[in-house]
DNA sequence: AAGGTTTCATACTGACGGTATGTAACTTCC
DNA sequence: GGAAGTTACATACCGTCAGTATGAAACCTT
């Protein structure tokens, strides 16, 4: 093997790990997905994932941050592109239900997410992901006049939870693509009650 | 001990068993709860449990399906004392962000549900039970000409998903009872946009 | 009351999360 | 540039727990 660095060979084994771990914990689920099997997968054994995690939760929670990481750099990306506020809003509406089209982000961070971490956690890492983008877009909209007084935070968690509903109702539809703009258009109206 | 027919111990033994699995699974959640733990509590052992369900899954499913029939009584005898269907909701609203104060009630319902039963599973229970209430005061107001058209079993959804959302926000607000008038104001805003 | 069925207890197996310990790869210091 | 020490991993092992097999006790049928 050529000669790498300490940090070289660790940070490579990390990411392996994170990527074999999102793949198999979105597979098959949390329970369904032994530490064994995530280590087989990215070539190494168990010691390899308990040196550099404290344990199966902590390998999990990894997994989930990538999907949230990823999830926010997709929205983030879409609501730039808007012109206003409102506009950037609805925009990420469609992209989260579009996004929960992939049954990895659905099993890890809607369904395993909440009872791996425990809600605590699990709100905490989306309040510098995905939530953040969702508030930061109604803090843009209440600045630009657009959207009404209130607790915004309260009123994003609340929005959040009915597009995480809105998203596994997406995926079981039996056409997705066709069910979208319907959906879309449900979610677009709870929005609508907090227009001025 | 005093002679019962194999029906009577039968229902004692099952009752008692989900009686006592709600409560383990409720305190400290599904996968730190055994089933030998279930069934010490309970005064029996390992070998009843699996006579009267298939596993640890089947358990938790009846102490799933039990919480559900707890909240959708409830939630039906307040609706039941209101004025017209629009009142109905509102009410509904704020007794079942009371409810989601229960601890039990948020383990197994909206933090472990999901993850142990499928989201499948767990929609269809409660398409029978707290979804169904919901969705009957939707259909109620609907017909007092109150509420919009619209596809009302995927607004049920988006609504139901924002409550649990909001139940768990409001769980973990320092003074939940003085948090409560807020919440419930931002939610029934959210059903605002439904009004005609 | 004898034979059959239901209800449950006991004994056991395999899988898996976690730990302890050993070893190879890399770094630091002389 | 080699010894000493640290980091990155592999291997072996333990405890726990879901699930199964088997047997005994309670109940039912005739």
């Amino acid at each position: 093997m050529t000669r790498r660095t300490q940090a070289e060979r660790s940070d490579a084994t990390t990411a392996l790990l994170i990527t074999t771990a999102q793949r198999l914990f979105g597979a098959h689920g949390y329970a369904a997905t032994s530490i064994d099997a995530v280590a087989a997968a990215a070539g190494v054994t168990k010691g390899a994932v308990y040196h550099h995690f404290g344990g199966k939760t902590a390998l999990f929670r990894a997994a989930f941050v990538r999907e949230q990481e990823e999830t926010a750099a997709t929205l983030e990306r879409v609501a730039f592109e808007q012109s206003d506020g409102w506009a950037a809003l609805r925009r990420g509406i469609r992209t989260f239900l579009e996004h929960c089209l992939d049954p990895g982000f659905r099993q890890i961070v809607i369904l395993d997410g909440p009872s791996v971490l425990g809600w605590e956690t699990v709100r905490e890492i989306e309040y510098g992901h995905a939530l953040r983008v969702l508030l930061d877009g109604m803090r843009l909209a209440q600045a630009e006049g657009l959207f009404a007084e209130g607790d915004l935070p309260a009123r994003a968690q609340l929005v959040f939870g009915a597009l995480c509903e809105g998203g596994m109702l997406l995926a079981r539809a039996a056409d997705p693509v066709a069910a979208l703009p319907g959906l879309a258009a449900e979610a677009d109206r709870l929005l609508e009650a907090f227009k001025v």
